[in-house]
Formats: structure tokens, C-alpha cells, sequence
DNA sequence: TCCTCGGCCGAGTCG
DNA sequence: CGACTCGGCCGAGG
């Protein structure tokens, strides 16, 4: 695909909303284990000290427990600004073609058993109940239908006993997704290792990139969403830049052309014709994350892809190639980009304040442009022109994925949400293995289906966890819509359409795919794993 | 149930 | 005094 997600824009908080600067992930890397240890001891000691007033590790007591929540939820208020944010990029998708190709699922005796035996018959059968007789319209009127025609519980039950079976099926799938601790250990210490150093080196041994922020961990590793393997990371560093014009780059409003105003921005040596412009840095950046490899023979710098914003590296860790996107970006700590006023439409789901807060962090701009390089727009090359980036609020919005504070945490009801997700990210995984036309679709097509459909069906129970094969064909009759009337919008610049550049048939084809899977109980899972 | 990782904060240290 | 590092705690996930 090419780039497609884009990010809007958030008021700025003022001057604090920077200082992502503590202690990110990276930073406590190598000396984990050790610490680990030694935390332990200490806590040990602690409590047998009972030193504790109120925050020390004692917390036993429920009571305890609620009064440390309560203290923490008003800090976040406060730091609210602070919180990190990421922005993701698209690149993951270009990525995801590149990399080579690993059997994602590996058999496992769950799902063996919980499948049993002639799979498509019983799922079809099963998935009969589950879907309202008809079209796919809304799946959730099956509710009513039920209320209505069996009011006693026997009645009730059958469905519910089948879409109990698709339960276990998914669930099982789920599971074979999961990411191995092992593997999730390794890797994440050889990618917060180098990310550690490199952000040192830019810090200590570069001029341009000097102001270098902590890093932004974002993308589906970090979301918790990444299925079958830690193989994928996406890093975004940030550079500050105070004030700055942006001016519409093409008529969707995810691109823009970026100046600096007057100041002493390192990156001011990039501006010309008031314009910075992003190649150039971008080139730049490649040199100097290239120079500072070096010292890490396992990593491997991989050629430059046009228009992709992410220098890439990859590293064998074991038998797993992992691939790290870096992502220069702007933060831009000033109200967001006016097109994205209409977007973000959180407010019935998460509330008012929820968004308010989202929008008065920064937004990211990333090296990113569409199509060909050269085309010009206003004198501007659209290889220097950047793109919005909101990750850093996705990642927030599927952590705090709740309509109730309390969703999926400990004392709270748990929802398939991300179980939800993750299925469909699995399922276009599979899809566009099967099918190489299918490359255009990507990842962020799948979520972003599933941030509209949360907005849609707002209510922790509109996603109970024991709904979950409910709520997956809704999301996927979702997404067949969207594909059909091929109008899939950016969750946070409503005016980007992020299927316009794939064609009316390549959807039509998709959707009809989709379609089929669920259909047949979703016969494309089974294959995996037999 | 226990462990690891990521995220956040505050204390401590350095320049 | 501010910038940066370290250590502790917590929640989510496995």
C-alpha cells in the first residue's frame, strides 16, 4: 500500500506536552534481569519492613489497591500531555510484503481439539446461528429476533450453545497467535538495545538530530497486537519543532508541506524556499542511523523503498528475522491540522473528555508522500511533502479500548474487541498470502475498520467476551461494506479515503473473499493448521 | 500463579 | 538549577 494512515492534529498542551523523556523502555534494557532481581529483594525487604506508607509495595489490600488507582488516574490527568505518543506509519505494510514469509500458525493440540473433526460442516452449521438468517445487515438485531421469538430459555440456549462452539474455535485460533515469552524476550532486548544506542548517538554525535526525543514506541507490537510473531517494530523519533506552517499538500489533507518559522532548529540548515523539506532529511537520517549500524554487525540496513518514511534494519534473532522501521518525525505541538476536525469521532464511545485530551497532544509529521516523487504541487516536490501521524492515539484509544474505565482490567468485565482485531488482521494476513493481489491491503485497513466500528457499537457490551464470534462477523461484514462501496475513511482525516487508490474491483474481490471465509466457518483458518 | 515487558513516576546524580 | 539516569511499581499479557 502505499501510505496511507494519517494522524490529525492535536492542540498543543502548552509547553509541557513534551517530556516523553523518562525512563522509555529503551532505556532500561540491558540491565533488566538484574534489576529485576534486585526489585524483587527490595519489594521483599520492603514489605517485611513495612515501611510502607502508601505507595510501598503493599498494596494487599483492595482497599489499597483503589486508593493507588484513584492517586494514578488523577496524575495521568495531569500529565496528561505527557503521555507518549506514537505515530505509526504505513510502512509496516510495505514491509509486511518484504519480509519473508513465515507459516504463522503452528499446529497446537488446542485447536485441534477444540475444532474436532468434519470442521466445515459443524463451523457452517454453527456460524447459521450466529448470523441472522438473511443479508448480513446488522448482526446485532439477532438479539431482538431472539428476544422476540424465544422468550424462554431453552430457546435461547441453542443459539448460544453454537455460538459457543465458534467461540472455542476463534478462541483457539487466538491462542495460536499468541506471542511465545521467549521469543518476545529476545527480541525486544536486541531492538531496545540498539534503539537505546542509537538514540544516544544521535543525541551525542549527530547536529541535525540532536533534539531527538524519546523514542515513540508504536505499532501492533506495542498495541498488543501483534499476532504470531515479535518480528515487526515500529520506532518513531521524534524531533521537536516549535512552531511551524503547514499548507495542505494534494486536496485529502493527510499531506502537508512543512516550514519552519524562524528559530534555531537544527533542522533549519534542511529549509529552503520555505520549505523543509522531508527527502532531504529523510536522506539525511538514513546516513546517520547507516553510520551508527555499523557498530551493530547484526543489524542490516535494507535498501530504501520510495516513499516509505522508515529506515529499516533487519536482525536474525534465532530463527526470526526482525524487522525494525525507524521513523524520523516532527512533533508538532500546536492544534491539529483543520481537516481533521470532523475526524476522531470518539465521543459516545470513549467520551468528550477522552477526546479532548487526545487532541491537545502533539501530532507527528512523517517523511511520507503518495505516488511519484516528482509530482508538484505548488512548487513543492511530493517527495518533500510529509504526513500526519496519529499512532501515538491509536495506540492510546485500543489501550484505554473501554466505554467503562474498568473494561478488561482486573474487577471489570473483559470484551473481544481486541480479540476482534486481531482475528481480522489474521484472516487479511492469510488473504493477501493466498493472493498476491491482495498486496495493497494492509493491516491499518483492518484497524481502522475496527476504530469506526467501535464507534459504531460503543458499549463494553456490544462486545462481551463470550459474543466474540458475534461480534468478528459484524466487524468483517463491516469491512465488507466498506469495501464494497470502496470508501474506507482515515479515522482521524475523514476526507482521506484509504481505498481510493486501490481499484473498485480488487475491493469488490476482497470483500467477496471475506465473504466466503465466513460463510464456510472460515476454512482459511483450518488449512493453518493441519 | 508467577514472570516479563512496557509505561510512568520520583529520587538521585551529573554538569 | 535543569537535564539525564536509575530504580520502583503497576498493569497487561502469557
Amino acid at each position: 500500500m502505499s501510505g496511507r494512515e494519517r494522524p490529525l492534529d492535536a492542540r498543543s498542551p502548552g509547553s509541557r506536552a513534551k517530556e516523553i523523556k523518562h525512563a522509555s523502555p529503551v532505556q532500561c534494557t540491558g540491565f533488566k534481569e538484574e534489576k529485576q532481581k534486585k526489585k524483587r529483594t527490595k519489594t521483599q525487604e520492603l514489605q517485611k519492613s513495612n515501611h510502607a506508607e502508601e505507595k510501598p509495595a503493599v498494596q494487599k489490600t483492595p482497599k489499597e489497591k483503589a486508593t493507588k488507582h484513584l492517586t494514578k488516574e488523577s496524575n495521568e490527568e495531569q500529565h496528561m500531555p505527557t503521555e507518549s505518543t506514537k505515530a505509526k506509519t504505513c510502512s509496516s505494510t510495505a514491509r509486511s510484503q518484504k519480509r519473508p514469509p513465515r507459516n504463522p500458525v503452528k499446529t497446537q493440540l488446542e485447536l485441534e481439539t477444540a475444532i474436532t473433526p468434519e470442521t466445515p460442516k459443524e463451523l457452517k452449521a454453527s456460524q447459521a446461528n450466529t448470523e441472522p438468517k438473511a443479508s448480513g445487515k446488522a448482526e446485532f438485531q439477532t438479539e431482538e429476533t431472539n428476544d422476540e421469538e424465544c422468550a424462554d430459555e431453552t430457546m435461547q440456549k441453542m443459539p448460544k450453545a453454537k455460538a459457543d462452539v465458534d467461540n472455542s474455535v476463534l478462541k483457539s485460533i487466538l491462542g495460536n497467535l499468541k506471542i511465545k515469552v521467549k521469543d518476545r524476550s529476545d527480541s525486544s532486548k536486541v531492538v531496545n538495545t540498539f534503539i537505546k544506542n542509537l538514540v544516544k548517538y544521535l543525541k551525542k554525535d549527530t547536529i541535525c538530530f540532536s533534539e531527538v526525543e524519546e523514542p515513540l514506541c508504536t505499532g501492533s507490537y506495542y498495541e498488543n497486537l501483534k499476532i504470531l510473531h515479535p518480528d515487526e517494530f515500529d520506532i518513531m523519533l521524534p524531533m521537536p519543532v516549535e512552531r511551524v506552517n503547514i499548507e495542505p499538500f494534494g486536496t485529502n489533507g493527510a499531506f502537508y508541506s512543512v516550514a519552519l518559522k524562524r528559530g534555531k532548529n537544527p533542522l533549519m540548515r534542511f529549509q529552503k524556499d520555505d520549505i523543509l523539506p522531508a527527502s532531504e532529511i529523510l536522506k539525511e537520517f538514513r546516513e546517520s542511523v547507516k553510520k551508527f549500524a555499523k557498530g551493530f554487525a547484526e543489524w542490516t540496513m535494507t535498501p530504501k523503498r520510495k516513499g516509505c518514511p522508515a529506515v529499516t534494519l533487519t536482525c536474525q534473532v534465532d530463527s526470526v528475522t526482525i524487522s525494525l522501521d525507524v521513523v524520523l518525525c516532527l512533533s508538532v505541538k500546536s492544534s491539529w491540522p483543520s481537516f481533521t476536525n470532523n475526524g476522531l469521532k470518539i465521543e459516545k464511545w470513549l467520551g468528550t473528555k477522552v477526546k479532548q485530551e487526545h487532541k491537545r497532544k502533539p501530532y507527528y509529521l512523517v517523511p511520507k508522500y503518495e505516488g511519484r516523487g516528482n509530482v508538484e504541487n505548488d512548487g513543492v516536490h511530493a517527495k518533500d511533502a510529509w504526513r500526519v501521524s496519529f499512532s501515538h492515539i491509536e495506540k492510546d484509544i485500543i489501550k484505554k479500548h473501554g466505554s467503562q474505565k474498568t473494561c478488561c482490567e482486573k474487577g471489570g468485565a473483559n470484551c473481544c474487541r481486541k480479540g476482534c482485531l486481531k482475528l481480522l488482521k489474521y484472516l487479511l494476513h492469510l488473504l493477501k498470502e493466498s493472493n498476491s493481489t491482495f498486496d495493497k491491503f494492509c493491516s491499518y485497513h483492518a484497524k481502522t475498520t475496527f476504530l469506526h466500528a467501535c464507534c459504531f457499537k460503543t458499549k463494553d457490551t456490544d462486545w462481551g467476551e463470550s459474543d466474540l464470534s458475534q461480534c468478528f462477523n459484524r466487524l468483517l461484514q463491516d469491512f465488507e461494506k466498506h469495501l464494497r462501496c470502496g470508501e474506507l475513511f482515515n479515522f482521524f482525516i475523514p476526507s482521506q479515503d484509504l481505498l481510493s487508490g486501490i481499484g473498485k474491483k480488487l475491493c469488490t474481490q476482497l470483500a467477496d473473499a471475506i465473504k466466503e471465509q465466513r460463510e464456510n466457518g472460515f476454512p482459511i483458518f483450518k488449512e493453518r493448521v493441519r
